[in-house]
DNA sequence: CCCTACTTGCCTATCAGTAGATAGGTGATT
DNA sequence: AATCACCTATCTACTGATAGGCAAGTAGGG
């Protein structure tokens, strides 16, 4: 009892692991880039077993999308108390950069891109991630606009609407260029058509 | 002689046939996510037929992009004498707005999103083309800005690189919805930031 | 303390399906 | 005769997925 919880942690180690690997080729080259023996060959085992951490590759991608969301969900939450709508955005737009500084896209740009080909369980997860980043922002930016940090200009919908697909198609159009800072720009002009 | 040039279209036809479904598929759902089976089979033929056109899947990817290229600049050249850079952005902005209301993505986002798994002609390819557009994008602005009809805010570089993550990021983030609509939020923000 | 029953996490081996690609043949056009 | 546009047939490589085995660990009863 005493001793239970220091030493439990023994089996889901390989699952993270295969969801950390696969996070990597997803933001590198898109969902269809990989496949269950890359993710094995990567960390030593069999796809085999991959398999039987993750039963189906929907069941993979849906994962992922998951891990997207809850790992965004805790870092909303340390925004909670935030006085200040710029420096939550900022600290938003800064994921992204990072993303962009190591030439990786970001998920819904990943997912986005193939999602036609998607299986419907997948579509809902994404929609559901980029619905739950949708909400987050029309509310900081509502919010932002009272406190006369952010331009009340347009619909805050559609404000927030550019704000996404800004970011989203930023990544991607960034390192194409082959420049790393590249999205220094976007981000930049963002900041000048959003901020007060 | 007379009627040669009246009887002559025997063979490309099939060679435009295949590009333009291999265009419809990509936008659709990316680069790899059909095969020469697809293509061979929509168009009722064997997928070797589809290598005697494209030696490989590189070579058909090269001359999708070239032709987007091309059909760029004819476009372009019809916008040479305009005297609105608002006409002629708006104009361009159409184009995405197309390819939205039917859930498509542009060619930029559906390349993009694979990029690192592209082999290194098609990247150039793809660098090339956006480059094209960029430079297009830079001049129209720098002339709107003196005109007076675009805000000048900003770089004029940065404010080209937002343009362009905003429509490609948009075409991606728009379907994700499920409305049809949802780009329109986008470009009417996008108005907004850029006209003056 | 030990035997049994069960679970966990991985393995080997294999499947059917599909990918891009090639060799070589056929019939029509020039 | 040569070229074009397509064909049949086939290759190797790789995909996601499954069946069945096996060692290590865990739990509970006697």
């Amino acid at each position: 009892m005493l001793g239970a919880m220091i030493a439990s942690k023994p089996s889901t180690d390989t699952r993270k692991a295969i969801l950390k690997r696969a996070e990597r080729y997803l933001q590198d080259a898109g969902f269809s880039s990989f496949s269950f023996r890359h993710l094995a060959a990567d960390l030593g085992i069999k796809s085999a077993s991959v398999h039987y951490h993750f039963p189906s590759k929907e069941a993979l991608g849906i994962a992922l999308l998951q891990r997207y969301q809850e790992s965004f969900e805790r870092w909303a939450e340390t925004r909670q108390e935030s006085l200040s709508v710029k420096s939550d955005l900022l600290d938003w737009f800064k994921y992204y950069q990072r993303l962009a500084r190591s030439g990786d896209i970001c998920p819904g740009g990943a997912f986005g891109a193939e999602y036609s080909a998607l299986p419907e369980p997948l579509r809902d997860e994404l929609a559901r991630l980029e619905d739950r980043m949708r909400t987050w922002l029309r509310t900081k930016l509502k919010t932002g606009r009272k406190l006369g940090e952010i331009r009340a200009e347009g619909k805050v919908e559609d404000q927030a609407e550019l704000v996404l697909a800004t970011l989203q198609g930023g990544t991607q159009v960034a390192r194409v260029t082959g420049n790393p800072k590249a999205f220094d720009g976007v981000l930049q002009q963002l900041k000048v058509v959003l901020f007060a």
